[in-house]
DNA sequence: AGTTGTACTGACAAATCTGTCAGTACAGAC
DNA sequence: GTCTGTACTGACAGATTTGTCAGTACAACT
């Protein structure tokens, strides 16, 4: 049995929810929405995250089809990223969860 | 800066995925849309889970409010699990997830 | 009398994920 | 000539999640 969803279960709910698994991606798709942005760009509009770890999602997520690396040869070097044709499908998705977990978040507040 | 979404960010999605979030929930709350279970019934229903695991992912779900755990003062001990009213709002969203995961895993198919 | 089944807990190992730090190569500013 | 910014990689520590194993208490069955 596989430890992590990551080594791909037949579920689609897993298959999905590997996709946008993980710290910050949720917020990396949610910046990218407005349109494309350069790594440092994406890195100063997501407080707390670290280069390393925006580098590693941001490739994981091109890995998936979601993003599209746009590298302009240049010194410094001048790399964009966008939402890909397919990415784009999985933005109602992410409105459908930010739906519910904004009532969630509701909940929890007068919970209290 | 948390390290874990868990330890609840203000974003919703983040608040979401906790939730659902664990190598087996998406599965257990699929196996109990179809009606209330047994912790027995749900352990024999999901191959590859372990009891162990199987519990602290129901102890999670029913503290979030997903679940509700029904106990009969019973020996030896009968306890049954279903979704709650506040869980059925997350079957939806469950059911978009799982519309999605399904074009991707075919995709993945075709890609090979 | 021994085994099986029920629903759980606690202690711990193994796997995985996240964060930290150093280092690359080059250009432009000071 | 040193410093800053760009987009990355590699090595490793720390945190978190998952899995394994033993143990509980009682009843029913063989």
């Amino acid at each position: 049995m596989p430890v992590s969803k990551k080594e791909m279960s037949a579920c689609p709910i897993d298959a999905m929810l590997s996709v946008i698994d993980g710290r910050w991606k949720g917020t990396i798709l949610w910046r990218l929405s407005d349109g494309p942005l350069r790594t440092s760009e994406l890195r100063r509009s997501i407080p707390g995250i670290t280069e390393r770890m925006l580098i590693r999602h941001l490739q994981d997520l091109v890995r998936d089809g979601i993003l599209i690396r746009h590298q302009e040869d240049a010194v410094p070097p001048c790399v964009r990223y966008s939402i890909s044709k397919y990415g784009w499908t999985l933005v109602p998705v992410l409105e459908t969860i930010c739906t519910w977990g904004r009532t969630h978040l509701q909940r929890l507040n007068r919970g209290r």
